[in-house]
DNA sequence: TATTGTTATACTCTATAACTATA
DNA sequence: TATAGTTATAGAGTATAACAATA
């Protein structure tokens, strides 16, 4: 028997009463984009966070950790993992800093900046098709809501 | 020492290079929601996902555990959890259905009904103000936009 | 005292495999 | 066999406390 008939009302269980909630929506497109942002970083070995350092290590050279964990948002416990990683795999350089011994002066390596650009690419690729159905005025109006959004948020006591 | 004087360009460590990134933009917004809609949840004892169950079960008396799980796109296993919470603390009814004993009817008791609405409204209130900074026509421009990309990306292969 | 990087830990969310009881 | 609910488990992601080295 096919669903929906122990319902009281006999209609289709359907999602329509969260629908006008804003979180809902953004959390469902956070779903779509994760998971395909996800599947086209795989390939190259790379996850949404240690994508996103080494966009922000390529654009910041020569950063500390302590650095890099403000500009993700993320707690520095959470970057430890990521830096070991992107170290081990040879694809950034950590080194001491002569003026403060305590911090690691982050840059890419050649191959590091290799990769990058590689996955900026797939990214850019998969994010053109993720904006298939928007104009480009869409577009902005979306990533203008968005900020408007996260400043709202984070402006507050 | 303020930061950002190690770095080669001794210039501020941003995330701006993240920024055209749909993806990051969208991250960064749903964390700030999901912070927020936490926040408002916790007094009232609810997460998201139990305020979400609550909402589908109240618009969809009698569905099954099963019809929950889909119409939240969650896994099976992981919303007993959420019924058990929610039964145990009477929010909830789980009847035994005559026509298939393997399947639970749930129904909002009438104290899950008066928490919902409770919830419901708070949770109103909370996303009033994260739309504070837009115009009604941006607030319909941004759940068209999120719509299409959940079916983008639910749509495909 | 404060900060950097680190370890240990814990909590949430989510996904899969396999069981039981029903169908 | 197939499905509903369940159990056990594992993997991400994220948060706090506390430590050693350094400032």
């Amino acid at each position: 028997m096919s669903g929906g008939e122990e319902t009281d009302t006999a209609k289709k269980v359907t999602d329509a009463a969260l629908r006008p909630f804003l979180g809902f929506n953004l959390r469902r497109a956070w779903n779509v984009i994760h998971a395909d942002l996800g599947a086209t970083l795989d390939p190259l070995g790379l996850r949404m966070i240690t994508f996103s350092a080494l966009v922000v290590i390529g654009d910041n050279p020569g950063l500390s950790q302590a650095q890099l964990a403000a500009a993700l948002s993320v707690e520095r416990p959470n970057l430890v993992a990521v830096t070991d990683e992107l170290t081990r795999r040879g694809l950034i350089s950590r080194e001491r800093v002569p003026s403060d011994r305590r911090t690691y002066a982050l840059r890419l390596t050649t191959a590091g900046a290799r990769l990058l650009a590689q996955a900026t690419e797939a990214v850019h690729a998969h994010e053109t098709s993720l904006y298939a159905g928007l104009t480009g005025d869409d577009r902005a109006h979306l990533l203008g809501a968005l900020a408007k959004i996260e400043a709202t948020g984070t402006g507050r006591s």
